[in-house]
DNA sequence: ATATTAATTTCAAACGTTTGCGGTGACGAT
DNA sequence: ATCGTCACCGCAAACGTTTGAAATTAATAT
């Protein structure tokens, strides 16, 4: 018996010929007769053989391994952007190797170390929130190692990148509001040093701007998760004159929110309408449902795949960099009405 | 410039000496002098050697690299033990390969393939709903490659599994059900030829078996997600006798139950108490909460790396098969209540 | 001066595969 | 006989690293 896996060496020996001569049979070479051809490949069926993609790696300088590093995993918006990502790299005959960060920067160095021994061929990365230094991604693209950025980004190092429209997104939500009737709009937002919540912020502004509201700055709180939705919003409704919608930062802090509502005695949408960003199972099941902004993270992550697959096939590394831009869509349900 | 990333040779040729100098200068070796190894670590530095992972894994026939196969990312049970998993290969020092099979037997088997060919050191799976036929997971034992099955297991197949405790969860929901006060309660089942399906089915039975309570075969139907919840919900409160209440095997269909539950007029829990299975976001924002049986989906990716790891390590391929179970508990939330 | 030992270093093979180039043998043409 | 032309196949190097064994150098002992 064999130890290991089938090699070319092993089907060679067996069959009394050399290595090259299996080699160039299996690749059907013009130069190989039909005998030794088919010899050859009944007894690599036979045995099972595979190539040793360690050995073709090495031998070619290249892993077909793409390496992905995203803050976390259970997060459906991310989960869906490596599902994008997995689909696109089966498709291209890629490999994918990945890491999360947990949002620690000393572990995202790690990771990039990782990728480089293992001499991936390109690298997806969503930066860890405490990032701020970048030269390691710089050594990867020092080592000819093309990267694609994907959601949170990093305008320092110019790079491709794919991102969702943020901006249009809230602008989106915002109108949609204003146009069913409502007229005082609270924003429950992210930390403003993230560019996505920037973003979601300046989208508000603008649509309230666009309609002649006047911005309230007592209805903008810093809100973006599940059990602060449940605490500040009961706080919100006490407001002298309270709001008439909330529109939040993402899925949770609007599941939240409605919960929140719903449980001070406000209905909803008749008192209050209710509008969520990234589409995930949660705005599905909520009583009611909620409107939100479908935020397709599959296709972040095929697109960021497609154009990094380019950048491998194309082999150069001084080319122009690309920020491609994922659009949303609002998908309006239960938890907004006309008034 | 040098094209692609520094190697030992050019340590090597920089320096004037040979390669195997330069490596075990690199290791510290004793036989090499304090003068060489210090010249060869700070030019290893200056120049950002990374030792070439690809001709490591050549070298020892051994890659680091522990593959995962999953039916899908986008799922919260599943991304939270790619989380697990992750987290330990990091510790023990391996890299993650992750497939994912989209449910389809074909895409499993290109997945094997392709794990074969990248000479992995071992590989978890959580089987395809569509697999019948274990050769291809045979193969890869056949070839000295450890296998961990995870929550979707083989009983065919005499392997290392670590499991959900299926059965006791359905047991303790069922009971707990009892306990409050419910009489009829309907079940809302997986296909059975799935063993998660099977044992959950089992737990159910034994805890109505245990108070005594007769079976009603008409109160236990197959239905494992959200829109067949909606869709058959209704017809089970049409019964002469309907349901006090429902045991889900798995949460979004107990989220689809509750909507079509309220829908039709019941209340929940006054007049029907629900309980799902694996504890995911969606039970913590519907309306009201539901109860359900957390699943620890990361301790499960956290066991399972563990035991593929010590396999890996052991070396040896005629060990006795284990499997580990990994217990559930009940969170009584707001779906069910005393009657 | 010569042998012995120790301290460093180099050589070469190996892991599995590919690939340019050279080689062999057969066959027909001259 | 000699040459050319095919058809087919093997050699050897290369990818980057490790590692047993051999080689070199220097220092010590006789």
């Amino acid at each position: 018996m064999r130890s290991g896996q089938v090699t070319i060496k092993d089907i060679a020996k067996e069959l009394g010929i050399s290595a090259s001569t299996v080699s160039r049979a299996l690749k059907d070479h013009p130069d190989i007769s039909s005998k030794t051809k088919v010899a050859v490949n009944e007894l690599a069926k036979k045995w099972n053989y595979r190539p040793n993609a360690v050995a073709l790696s090495l031998r070619h300088s290249k892993s077909n391994i793409i390496g992905v590093i995203i803050p976390e995993i259970v997060h459906h918006f991310f989960s869906s952007v490596i599902s994008g990502i997995e689909e696109i790299a089966y498709k291209a005959g890629y490999n994918v190797m990945m890491f999360q960060s947990n949002e620690s920067y000393e572990r995202e160095i790690a990771n990039v170390q990782a990728l480089l021994s293992s001499r991936v061929d390109g690298v997806l990365v969503s930066m860890s929130k405490e990032t701020k230094d970048f030269s390691h991604f710089k050594e990867l693209r020092d080592n000819g190692i093309p990267i694609v950025f994907f959601d949170r980004i990093c305008n320092e190092l110019s790079s491709d990148n794919v991102i969702v429209d943020d901006f249009a997104g809230a602008f989106a939500a915002v109108d949609h509001l204003i146009n069913i009737g409502c007229k005082r709009i609270a924003h429950l937002s992210a930390p403003q040093h993230m560019l996505l919540g920037q973003n979601r912020q300046k989208g508000y502004r603008q649509a309230l701007i666009k309609h002649k509201i006047a911005i309230d700055e007592d209805l903008i709180i810093k809100c973006d998760n599940y059990e602060e939705a449940m605490l500040k919003t009961p706080e919100l409704l006490k407001l002298s004159s309270p709001p008439d919608a909330i529109f939040a930062v993402n899925e949770l802090t609007a599941a939240g929110a409605l919960l929140a509502v719903k449980k001070v005695g406000f209905r909803v949408p008749e008192d209050i309408s209710i509008v969520g960003f990234t589409d995930g199972l949660v705005s599905r099941v909520t009583d009611p449902n909620l409107t939100t902004l479908e935020q397709h993270g599959f296709e972040v992550g095929l697109k960021a795949t497609e154009l990094l697959v380019d950048r491998i096939k194309d082999g150069e590394m001084d080319y122009e960099p690309v920020t491609r831009v994922v659009k949303t869509n609002l998908i309006v349900r239960g938890s907004t009405r006309e008034k």
